[in-house]
DNA sequence: AATTTTATTTAGATTTATCTAACTTTATTA
DNA sequence: TAATAAAGTTAGATAAATCTAAATAAAATT
């Protein structure tokens, strides 16, 4: 069994993971719990010496297949308790968050299979993520170049098509990373240009660009 | 805020004066909560100091108002979920305290109103106990433990004051359930256990289990 | 390549909740 | 009432999760 803390840190290292397909470093942990880089120090040592994920001194980590496989359960608890929130209590998507993070480490799998047969094995939450089902498999969602969105649409930053330096440092600079939300509010006919909203910033961006980002809609 | 520790020692507190209506001493909570004494002495001074007992020194602990209500709100939480785990998940009523032992401590106030209100507002879980409202309100039940009827004397059984699994089991096989009719014929003198029509059926049952089962006379 | 900056780790404390062992207080009983 | 038993407390340790400050490694820059 994994503690309250633990499950936190794997759920967030196979969030960090995802969306940079590698290793995640110790800060960008740090900085998603809220809590100092020497604190996950200490826990990977931790989280390695129970083989849930793989720890190289200044290396960053990578998580095991046993590390994963309780990442995603605690993934899928999440997602089917949001989902009730909304479904059930009637809660707005944007107020199940905080209280999901809570009821996601409540432990009884007896209590989540009747869940998920309540909700009739649902496959998406209520922003539209996927929820595993109780062998850990998922569909992953497809994925749309943002060029494609159409306008009023919004999704999340996966990856990209393009992995030349400049068009790296030119995504930096426009804040356009992984991870990011954005909205699409047009597309310019002329050039196919897009106009966007990245976090509240209305921007401009070409076609060219547009293309090489891979979205996950929202 | 207290923590889930703190929490529990309240409930276990609480539990323990509505039986002795009195004080509460270190030795009977170390018991409910499978701790050392010196355990709890240490919590009591802590609670102490938030002022959620009044603790002396060699004579037990009672609830100051403060930690009555902290105490009343986790019961309201644990009940709701007993219910819902039942009415709308489909558990046994033999199931579900564990699992409310743990859903209890989830801290969201709004979730309890919408849970509260989803349910209908009810006044008693499945055990037959009584569901304090959001203000801490609640019917207390004129009830007397089963070993105290008199012969001849019917009743209903309204709730049991043990939790175990083994004990709600053995009332099911016995139909000693929720609701059952039950008239008392007579108490055996030489051990204290009782001769009962249950639905009528005619038999026996240790003092020990009698006493743990409330009624309402009717 | 040397220097500076950033990222990460180590060492040593702190807090919470627990423990054991020894001691003290209160209750019981002979 | 003195001795014994039971109940409760204190002192000192331990484990989990965190912290700060200092040290070290890796990356970036001049």
């Amino acid at each position: 069994m994994e503690s309250y803390t633990e499950e936190n840190y794997l759920k967030v290292i196979y969030h960090l993971s995802n969306l940079t397909t590698g290793t995640v470093q110790t800060n960008a942990i740090a900085d998603k719990i809220q809590t100092r880089p020497a604190s996950v120090t200490d826990m990977m040592k931790k989280l390695a010496e129970k083989q849930l994920i793989n720890y190289v001194k200044y290396q960053g980590v990578t998580l095991t297949e046993k590390g994963k496989a309780t990442a995603v359960n605690i993934v899928r608890k999440h997602r089917l308790w949001e989902l009730f929130l909304v479904n059930t209590l009637n809660f707005k998507w944007d107020e199940v968050h905080e209280i999901a993070e809570e009821l996601e480490h409540v432990n009884s799998p007896l209590l989540i299979e009747r869940l998920d047969e309540y909700l009739g094995y649902p496959k998406s939450d209520p922003h539209g993520d996927p929820i595993p089902d109780k062998n850990g498999n998922f569909d992953s969602p497809a994925l749309i170049k943002l060029s494609k969105l159409k306008p009023a649409e919004k999704g999340i930053v996966v990856g990209v098509s393009e992995h030349s330096s400049s068009f790296l440092k030119y995504l930096d600079k426009i804040k356009l990373t992984l991870g990011t939300s954005v909205e699409m509010i047009e597309v310019i006919e002329f050039d196919g240009s897009v106009d966007l909203l990245i976090e509240d910033t209305r921007k401009n961006v070409s076609r060219e660009v547009a293309s090489h980002i891979l979205m996950r809609t929202t």
